[in-house]
Formats: structure tokens, sequence, C-alpha cells
DNA sequence: TTGTACGCGTTATCAG
DNA sequence: CTGATAACGCGTACAA
């Protein structure tokens, strides 16, 4: 649009100068109640539009940050972005979102845009590059918050859900309900979460006395969960439940299991990790474990705002999830066609179905 | 980050002007290719970043477009998104993602701060504010693509999906089925692809010479719809079939059903709308209505880029949709339990409890 | 309380 | 082929 108003224009239109002006939009300084009316009033008068490009290559800094994610498809991610973008308002920051399907080149060129617009900071969840490349972005002045990962190397402030506990859980939870042979279908290889949603997992079942189960790869997204599931009923070891690293492959696994003639939870049972609002409304509603959301969001907001205050990055923090329990998740079921022996209450799960647990275990 | 290099750095480096360095690095002008050899590399040495800030303001552009939507919770907006950013991508342009709620007021600040950070256009879905306001916008110069909604009153380019013919075929399908009495849950009233999908479903019932089936109201949101298929089952009318105005929607109905107590699709057919990833992975997999995501999208920004380099705006486009058939419809069950005479065709819903709106609703 | 003058980093116009 | 010079719109010491 040529020849928008500015400050020049109110300056002419009132009398006064560029500076006063200035001031008085901002409530600045000290100008007498009346030129802040006068300059109110024509500047409503003229339409006038503050130039926040302008503005941003004055003061080097634009008032609003980033929020870097890997695939918006994921369902748990919509939801965050809405609790992020709430606590950033409350800060008077606008978020750009910026999702980089978990290409490293992707975030590379991402946060280079960034910074060349005076986006002062990032929120980043399941950042893919290195730490060496976060270390040098940070050195270069750049405010990285890591959202949902371990700042890797410990390369930048971050927050992040226990996954590790959750993990610990959920997989305690199929314990409980009498399960024995629980397999496990974990994210992408390499990243902190899907490592330690295992950990937690391999460490309960250890604690049981038990090898973890079959376990299977998936990248998060309901096809990847089909597919695993797929492979897991076909790899010739038995499971009567499954643990998923997230809602999403959880919800995939559960279509796989039904068409592979399997009911669930009677046959087998299945927890998933996020809860997402989705899995309320799947078939059955799914057991998972809650991710705090708002508390996540607003944790990480508020220290990249302390970040862009000057204040020091601070030691990570850890949140604590919560196990919340649907229709997907029951006993065992009893008896397994064709196999008459009760399980062995320790060591390895033996070929094919087991039964109902003792109490030794625990 | 203070210091950052600047042309002048590079002009003092290489003994040239700040202009020369400015046309070299962007491969401009004559310039003898010794000095841009000479440019570029003490740019790569002294790692210059070239400022957008600074640029925007003095081309007054920024080279990236908005993409505003209601509520990226809705599983088929990220697939847009994506559709989107990787039209753009093409075109070299960055999208800046905004999600609105649905609230106009959020729109309209949307909006502002676009024009006030020189972004140069919006592709935008579910617009909520007036024609009139978006007729304002684009008088003073912004250009915007309304995409899934008419642009009302022609007030902006367009193109949206056949709404219509989706609700029509969707409708068709259950009638060739053998549904008679098939209820529809809508989306919010006010919507143009609210009473187009529904116009669709009322023209077809017209046509098989059927009264329209009960009716209720959702947000889109599969709590919504929950919601309505709980309405239906308990407003006193009797239906075999329900078409849903979209996916999420549908995913909540079938939850409601179920626990209802009703088998799908064999005492009750749904369909729904979009074909997002999800229905193909819900038990039963989910009979739907597919729009046409990348056209979509490629049209949307195509007319976009067009704008912004100064075309005059086309006539809306209307694309194709297609039905997707898969587990969630059927014949309807032969015998209704309880009830002894076949549905009437037409009818006064019974009083209590219904939801039936009548067209004026709309 | 208000005004002057300059800087932010880049592009564009017009001379050389 | 290259170099001054002036915008672009706003913020801010410094001065009045």
């Amino acid at each position: 649009m040529p020849g928008a108003t500015t400050i020049y224009d109110l300056a002419r239109a009132t009398g006064l100068s560029p500076s006063t002006v200035s001031r008085a939009l901002r409530g600045i300084g000290d100008i007498s109640p009346g030129t802040v009316a006068r300059v109110r009033d024509s500047a409503a008068r003229l339409r006038y539009r503050p130039n926040a490009v302008a503005r941003s290559l004055a003061v080097r800094g634009s008032d609003s940050f980033a929020l870097m994610l890997p695939d918006i498809a994921n369902p748990f991610f919509p939801a965050l972005v809405k609790a992020v973008q709430l606590r950033a308002r409350h800060h008077g920051k606008t978020v750009l979102l910026c999702n980089t399907e978990g290409v490293p080149e992707a975030e590379g060129e991402y946060l280079e845009m960034l910074a060349s617009r005076q986006i002062e900071g990032v929120v980043a969840m399941g950042l893919a590059i290195t730490a060496e490349e976060i270390r040098r972005r940070v050195g270069s002045g750049m405010k990285i918050v890591a959202l949902d990962r371990a700042a890797a190397g410990g390369s930048a402030a971050s927050v992040q859900a226990d996954h590790r506990a959750g993990g610990w859980t959920a997989t305690d939870h199929l314990l409980e309900l009498g399960h024995r042979a629980i397999a496990h279908i974990a994210g992408p290889a390499g990243l902190s979460v899907t490592t330690e949603r295992w950990e937690g997992y391999r460490d309960r079942m250890h604690e049981a006395g038990i090898e973890p189960g079959p376990l299977a790869h998936g990248d998060f997204s309901e096809s990847s969960g089909h597919r695993a599931a797929q492979e897991l009923v076909s790899c010739g070891r038995r499971f009567t439940a499954i643990f998923c690293a997230n809602d999403l492959m959880a919800l995939g696994a559960i279509s796989a299991l039904r068409s592979a003639g399997l009911e669930l939870p009677s046959q087998v049972s299945v927890v998933g990790f996020d809860d997402i609002e989705l899995g309320r409304y799947a078939v059955p509603a799914l057991t998972t474990i809650r991710q705090p959301l708002a508390e996540l969001a607003r944790v990480a907001v508020d220290l990249l705002v302390g970040l862009l205050h000057g204040e020091e990055s601070p030691e990570p923090e850890r949140l604590a999830v919560e196990l919340v329990v649907r229709e997907s998740t029951a006993a065992p079921p009893r008896l397994v066609v064709g196999l008459g022996a009760p399980l062995a209450t320790s060591g390895i799960a033996p070929r094919g179905g087991e039964d109902v647990r003792s109490r030794e275990d625990f």
C-alpha cells in the first residue's frame, strides 16, 4: 500500500515533532496529556498503523519468537501450539510456527531465516540438528529453549516431561494388570524421547525380573504404528500387551491388531503416550500417559522470555506425567488357546502364550 | 546479537562501496566477475547474514505470506499446511501460520499484525470476519485468497472444494446402499461449508423423494460429534445412517454410537468428510468424501502469488471431491428392533429431545 | 515538556 | 563497471 501514514504525517498534522509523536503514541517519557490526546486523535483519524518492520530495524527486536516442531500432523503438537500461543500472548509476544518435518536442514534454514528477521528466540521440539550447531547458534545470540527433548549436551535450556517415568508407569500399569509378555513400539531411533520412554519400559520390566518383550520402531505416525504392530504380530514372539511410544502409533497399532482378528482389551492391551484428544474417542478409548501440556508450554515460554531478558540459562526442568486409564487395557486372557502351562514368575517369557501372573513378582 | 556483519563491513573488507557489495551479493546489475567473487568470498569469511528486516524496510516486501486457519487441532488443517508450505517454497516464499480459533477479533488482529510486518498476502481458511472488512483490507492493499470458503460477496479471490457435490455424493452413497432414514451432523451454523454440505445432502434426499432426517450441529471437533450423535440417538427419530460434515465429528459420532450399544456398520452407517489420515485407521475405517488437498493448496498459493504480481482477481474456483468407500458404511439392517413399521419417508419429529432445525437456521 | 539529529541495514537512483 | 546519496519508518541520546 503506497503512502501509509507514518509518524511524520502525524507530526505534520499535529504540528509536533516526529519524536514527540512517537513518545506520545507509546505513552513514554513526559508528555502533556493534551498533546497525547491530540496525537492519539489524529492517529485514529489518519488511520495510522505502526510499521513493525521499521520498529524492528530500530530496536533490533520483534516481540515475537518461533515455535519449531517436527510434524504438525501429529495431534499432540497442535494442542501444544495452542498452549504456547496462549502463554506467549500473556507476555505480549506473537509466535511464528515452523514445521520442519524433522529434517535437520530445514531446521537450519528456519533458524537462519529467524535470525535474519530479528526473531529473538525459539522454542523447539524434537530438534534434529547437532548439539554443536545448537551451541553455535546460542553462541551467536539466538535464544533457544528445547522442549520435550534433552538439550543435547546442555547446549540449550530445556523443559521436558519425564518420559522415563512415563515409560515406567505405563509398563507398571500393564504388569499390575497381570501382563508378562509386553511388547514395545518405540519411536524413531536416535531421539531422546524414544530412548527415555523405552528405558522406562525396560527398567520396569527388569525390576519385575522379566526380559523386555519384542520391540518394533515407528516414526510416531499412525501408519507406522500400524506397520509396527503387524511386524510384532508376525514376529513369532507372543505378547499380551503393547506399550506404544505415542498415542498415534497406538491408534495405528489397534487398527492392525483388529485386522489381525485380535480383540481389545480382552485379548491384547494397548497403552499409548501423550493423551491426545482423539484417544478419548477411539474405540476402545485409549489408556495412556498424559503429558502436562499446559505446564510444558508455560515453563518453556517463561524460560524463553527469561532468556530474552538476559537471565541465565537455568537447569533443565522435568515435569511429571500421569497415567490415564481408559478402555484399551485389561487383564491378559486367562487361557491362551493351545497352551496349558502357566508362566514362570521370572525369566524369559516362553515362546507362546502366558497366563495369570502370581503375586510374588512384586 | 551485537555487531552482526553488514554490507558496510564487507565494503570495508573488499575496498568496495556498500552499493557494489549489495549488487554483487544479489548478482544484479553489471559487476565484474572478479569483484563478485571477492565479495562472495569475504561474505563467507565474515559470516555475513543479510538482514531481512532492513531489506523489508527498503523494498516494502518480505517474500512471505500468511496462512490463516481456524483450528490446527483439526487434522485436516495440518495436512493442508504441509501442502501449502510445499507450494510456497516452490515460489521462494515462506509462510507464517496464524490460527485464529475461529474468533473474528483474532483474525482482525492477525491481519493488522501482518500488514504491519509487510506480509504481502494471506491464504485464509474459514474466515469469520465480515465481507465488509475483507473488502476494506483488500482495498487497502492486502492480497487475500479465501480457501475452502465462499469469498463472501466476491470480496476476495477464492478456491474451494465442491462441498455441495460432496454432500450430495455422500448422501447418494447411503441411498444406494438402501438407507432411507439418514441423519446429518452439520458444522457450525453460518459457515458456508456447513451450509453447502448440508444443501448437497438435502438436495439428494429431495431427489429421492425423501424428507431430510434429523439434524444436529457440531463445531467440527470430535467431542462435538460425540455430543451431536448422542442428541440424535435420543431425539426419538430413527435413522440408519449419519452423514457427518467432517471426519473428526464422524469419529466422535462413532464413539457415541458404540457407547449407545449400536454396531457399525451393521446397525448404523456413518460417512465423514475430508478424508483425514486418521479415518483410515479408525475402526471401522471411515467412508468419507476426499477433498483434493494438494490441488487446493496449489491453486490457492498460485492464485495468491498471481495477485502479488499484480494480476487480476480471477473467478472463484471449484475443485472436485471424491467418494472414498471404506468400512463404516453398509446396507441398513433389514429389521429395526422394537419398531414394527418401516420408517416413514417424511414426518415431523416427535416432541422432545430432537434438534431438528428448519432451513432458516442457516 | 518538546525538538534535532542520527542510526538501524538495505535498496534504488543517478552520476561518474 | 562502480560510487555517492537519499530514502524506508521509527527510536533515542542529547539538547533546548
